[in-house]
DNA sequence: GCTATCTTGTGAATGTTTTCACACTCTCCC
DNA sequence: GGGAGAGTGTGAAAACATTCACAAGATAGC
């Protein structure tokens, strides 16, 4: 009978935790509606997924829901938050401040989830010294330096392909501690350091695969 | 002993389409380095994975290397191209002009490999009438009729979260062919659209739970 | 307190994806 | 033309993920 743990010894897969990103955004919207009480069934239809797959994957972190009942949506939602490690802000740098960046800079949900942009660079002339909202693009030399002085956790990397892989040796030599890629390559980073890639590329040419095959 | 064929009669798994789009990336680079010939293991230590994932992955379309010495790669590079179906040029449109729009609109991956966009939309009374290239951003009162004249088969999706349902069951009823979604909510479209889902915020929160789990 | 009803938590079964390991084919060189 | 080396294609095994199905806990009504 295990009991609630947001540091389960076993390997978690990463479906898993995907999924409980999509749980915690519709009990954010269910709390908002004053919802106080959910089944697995409800999070599963909203979710695309079936009652049983909600519940292994909660059972992984321990037992939130009250047999019967459902689950408390605020109980669930907070120990969904700290799983996800959702508890602090995080400190994230945007490296590329091309159209992408920029969109990325201003993302709502990012900001609304604790993720904080507290530095801006870029490698183009044109580009440093821009003001954006209250922090300046700064020139990528420094790098190094700022990412220490900000003390930032992630990277988020919008630089085109061609550049990527360079800015990540580099933020992998000055420490960073996750990095979430846009640019259409796989990277390679030292295994302490995770990588999220969000190829969108991948994704159109996985949809022209599923049109183009009946 | 299976003939290459871009129309097999299994099921493909998802992650196998995924790497074909990443291997066709590489085999383009090696194509402009003017290398001929490439290996499994080649491919594979680029794309992140095993060569006998790399030859699974293949073996599923046909036979297209030679033993003892590898792949063609501007074989390799065609069959990949019509097995994702980038054979022709694909029809895109984009709803939502706002930042992440904006970013897309001009996103060159996209172009480069035959993601045309033909029309763009908003609701928005301001943005409405702008000059984007040589489109002008519609009103998405004409979504229907725009979609139909222009014969879209792709719509990408960059609205709020809160709009996407309602855009998607809309393209739906247009007839459209495939969709990708940016708006971080789990979209529901008929079993007969394709939808792919771009969800920046579960990568980023995938990323955190990696950093706060060991 | 008893019964009926609901919904969780979870082993076991099933299904899917990845990895292994090796027979087989092709090339090159002597 | 025969032997060595390289690297594919693929069944079989292993690992991993999902679904099933049901015992057990919780509630509500009487």
């Amino acid at each position: 009978m295990p009991v609630p743990s947001a540091r389960p010894s076993k390997k978690i897969s990463e479906s898993t935790v995907r999924r409980l990103s999509l749980y915690l955004r519709f009990l954010e919207e269910a709390d908002g509606n004053g919802v106080s009480t959910i089944s697995s069934d409800e999070l599963a239809q909203r979710g695309g997924t079936t009652s049983a797959q909600v519940r292994k994957d909660l059972s992984v972190f321990g037992s939130f829901g009250k047999r019967g009942l459902g689950y408390s949506v605020p109980e669930l939602l907070e120990a969904i938050r700290e799983i996800l490690g959702l508890g602090d802000a995080w400190r994230v740098a945007l490296i590329g401040a091309g159209k992408i960046g920029a969109a990325l800079f201003s993302y709502r949900p990012f900001q609304e989830r604790g993720f904080h942009i507290h530095a801006v660079f870029d490698s183009d002339p044109a580009k440093i010294g821009e003001r954006w909202g209250d922090l300046c693009v700064r020139d990528d030399a420094h790098l190094e330096q700022v990412l220490a002085e900000q003390k930032i956790d992630i990277a988020i990397v919008a630089v085109p392909g061609e550049a990527a892989q360079a800015v990540v040796d580099r933020l992998a030599g000055a420490g960073i501690r996750g990095i979430l890629n846009f640019a259409p390559v796989p990277l390679h980073a030292p295994g302490h350091v995770p990588v999220r890639n969000v190829d969108m590329v991948v994704e159109l040419e996985g949809l022209s695969f599923a049109l183009h095959n009946g």
